[in-house]
DNA sequence: CAGAGTTGCGAAAACGTTATAGTGTTGAAA
DNA sequence: TTTCAACACTATAACGTTTTCGCAACTCTG
């Protein structure tokens, strides 16, 4: 086994001092051409490396981005994180992934654990426990102690911070809209509760929409979803119990399942209703019909959070001035929108 | 901005030397009931954590496990992820997540960059592009030097560590026989070019089946798929020209585009012929008709993978014995097989 | 009351690195 | 010959911890 050589090992073999050693591999001028060539061969030759902790502590920085998200099997955090890491990888960055599992608890002792040193700052997604809570001192508290904090799609604006967002609210409005000129004037909406910060601003969008098409708001037609996993009664009652021509779904797993269910209870789409899906994933492009969605750039959004990030780490003036990146969606039609 | 308090600090506003805070810290019975206390208490207030990279450096442990993958915008990686995360998190590690892109050179440069002091051990799945080239010099040189790896799903012979693989040949084997059973006897197969190891492997499954059951092997109705992205042709032209009654593809990708060729085509599945593919993800669960699939339990590899190596980093003996664990798969019956 | 043991604390080394501040030798200018 | 600069290198401190060892000042014991 071969153990990683350090400068001490090299300074030894070579019989100088550390400094020289450290000194003849950055090229210093300090030191002759003689003895640099002979430390560098060595070096090269024992393929001495550098140790990252070593070089942490010494610089008081790691190079490292903490991700904070609630789960990774999900299509759009995944996306995310691809982004965040091309950009860190070209700034010569790693990212270390915590998930939250949307615990407010494994949120915080997962921050609160890699503070302490292990990386520069950290890119987040809230849990759904906490902003369910409305309790942010973990992230407040980061802060504080002068570490850069951006915050992506699942943001509060209880935290002063960088943010990277969609609008949430457009996008829904022109799904909407989208409909409407398509001539639907009964429109059902499928969301979620309102804690969750873009359910509620989805169906904020759709509301709007509505009111300035003057379309009159029919409460029957909106239905809110708490436990995703028992959504199928919900969801059944409303195909069968209500006339509409188009439904809004604020996220995939929404739209797909209104899609099954219908077709379960012998309706057809788009054929019965147009079906409008919120988040570009694998679902909206393989389901049958596929699914029309607002899409959502997860790549771009990664990249705009680590860009903002680590300007935030490499700039030295502390800048007090926090921005809220909005990034553009679009409605990608499919097949289950009638043209 | 309130930067985070040090030893050294504590030690100089209580009038101690370090060597008391810290033990006083750790309760050790050199320090008087009063000291501990009053540092203890100090300690509190100003909410000490001790630095993780310092601890890195003087343990020369970091508590990380890097994760090298090929991509992570893909169901089975994510899932495998979650798992080890899952047990990380279970056993006080952290997981540092790098992309290889499917390239040799990224898998390269990120594994030799997290290698120098960044983790204690590695869980990977090869790129394309490393298994094509068949160079582990990178993978054997950190193996070499005290570091364990273990490796899962992409695995190759030419590195001895700790593997986490399911039985491909097996697999495919079952989901044929499962075929078979229900009398087709002209099964297509869509698999993947040679170098792709769970491709070969699934394709050799697929033969030994038709073999042990004394079904003729036809050429024909073997496609193998070189370019994931303009697949279409050639399952077009499958299934245009060839007669057959099932359909074994080894992913879900080709399994859902031949589907909805299919489709296309004025076929229909199952009525026309049966199809099953491989691994369990979303697609398979959401499209229409839903797909029978052999389920690879991602969670399940990465749990298994992250114990190996938690294992083999807190047992100090160096054991030169590898395993290669077995995850079983199982048939997931679902619409595009007739019952 | 001398020697031994206990108590409570501090000094120092170590992990691997870099940067600053020396130090001794040489050669040249005054 | 003195003085000063240049050269080539080393020593040291620092980053934040933990841990081993040493050292006083007590408290017993006989």
């Amino acid at each position: 086994m071969r153990k990683k050589v350090t400068l001490k090992q090299i300074a030894r073999e070579l019989d100088v001092s550390i400094s020289t050693v450290s000194k003849s591999l950055k090229d210093s001028h300090e030191i002759s051409e003689d003895t640099r060539q002979k430390v560098q061969a060595f070096a090269k030759l024992y393929n001495y490396k550098p140790n990252n902790i070593a070089l942490s502590l010494k610089n008081k920085k790691t190079k490292t981005i903490g991700i904070i998200i609630p789960e990774i099997v999900h299509h759009f955090f995944a996306t995310v994180i691809s982004g965040i890491e091309q950009v860190a990888n070209e700034n010569g960055y790693n990212v270390i992934v915590c998930l939250s599992d949307e615990s407010f608890d494994k949120e915080v002792i997962n921050m609160e654990l890699l503070a302490n040193g292990s990386t520069d700052g950290f890119i987040m997604s809230l849990s759904k426990e906490t902003m369910q809570k409305k309790d942010f001192h973990h992230i407040q508290e980061i802060i504080s102690q002068g570490m850069p904090v951006v915050m992506f799609d699942r943001v509060t604006n209880d935290v002063f911070c960088d943010k990277v967002i969609i609008d949430d609210q457009q996008a829904a409005y022109d799904a909407i809209q989208h409909f409407v000129s398509k001539g639907f004037k009964k429109i059902a909406l499928l969301t979620t509760v309102d804690y969750v910060s873009v359910g509620k601003l989805r169906t904020d969008g759709y509301l709007k929409a509505l009111r300035d098409n003057g379309i009159k708001i029919n409460e029957d037609l909106i239905v809110k979803i708490e436990d995703i996993e028992n959504c199928s009664n919900k969801i059944e009652s409303l195909i069968q119990n209500q006339e509409f021509d188009a439904l809004f779904a604020v996220n995939e797993l929404f739209a797909v399942t209104s899609i099954k269910l219908a077709n379960n209870l012998g309706k057809k789409v788009p054929d019965d209703f147009s079906v409008i899906g919120f988040t570009d994933g694998i679902i909206s492009q393989f389901s049958t019909p596929s699914i029309t969605t607002v899409s959502q750039n997860g790549i771009k959004m990664g990249r705009k959070a680590a860009k903002m990030l680590i300007d935030r780490l490499e700039k030295e003036e502390e800048d007090e001035l926090y921005t809220t990146e909005i990034i553009e969606t679009n409605l990608v039609l499919r097949e289950s929108t009638t043209t």
